[in-house]
DNA sequence: GCCATGGCTAGTA
DNA sequence: GCCATGGCTAGTA
């Protein structure tokens, strides 16, 4: 896979920019009860493929006191992964009031926030 | 290469 | 399931 890799470096460096920081900016104004996911912060930010990305800048999350990132999840309701485990993500979430169903957001459309860019 | 994703298709029941 | 994506680091030279 030597071409393609040529080609996706060419392609990244087009794409490029999406700064940790404006992730966090957007999920400190997520409220308790409610979430989002992956998908939907890299559309906020002008990077619609970039989701994977937006979890491996969570994972390095450096406060997550401040930075509620276990308020975000998959594009179809389930958990996703968190650094402490989805058991403990699953325990924050539901102290906030979330409910699960075979290991999805129960009405997760209805406790999508929306997002808005800065 | 690895991954806290997502979208799309084939293939089963 | 498959695979494109993009940010990042370990590990080689």
């Amino acid at each position: 896979m030597k071409y393609q890799s040529a080609v996706n470096r060419a392609v990244k460096k087009k794409a490029a920019g999406l700064k940790a920081e404006d992730v966090y900016s957007i999920l400190t104004r997520i409220p308790e009860g409610k979430i989002t996911t992956y998908g939907d912060i890299a559309k906020t930010l002008g990077h619609p493929k970039s989701s994977r990305a937006i979890g491996r800048i969570l994972n390095r999350n450096p406060n997550p006191i401040v930075v509620p990132c276990h308020r975000v999840v998959m594009s179809d309701g389930r958990i996703g992964g968190y650094a402490d485990g989805q058991d403990r993500k699953m325990e924050l979430l539901a102290k906030e009031g979330l409910a699960f169903k075979s290991g999805r957001v129960k009405d997760f459309e209805k406790r999508r926030a929306v997002l808005k860019r800065k």
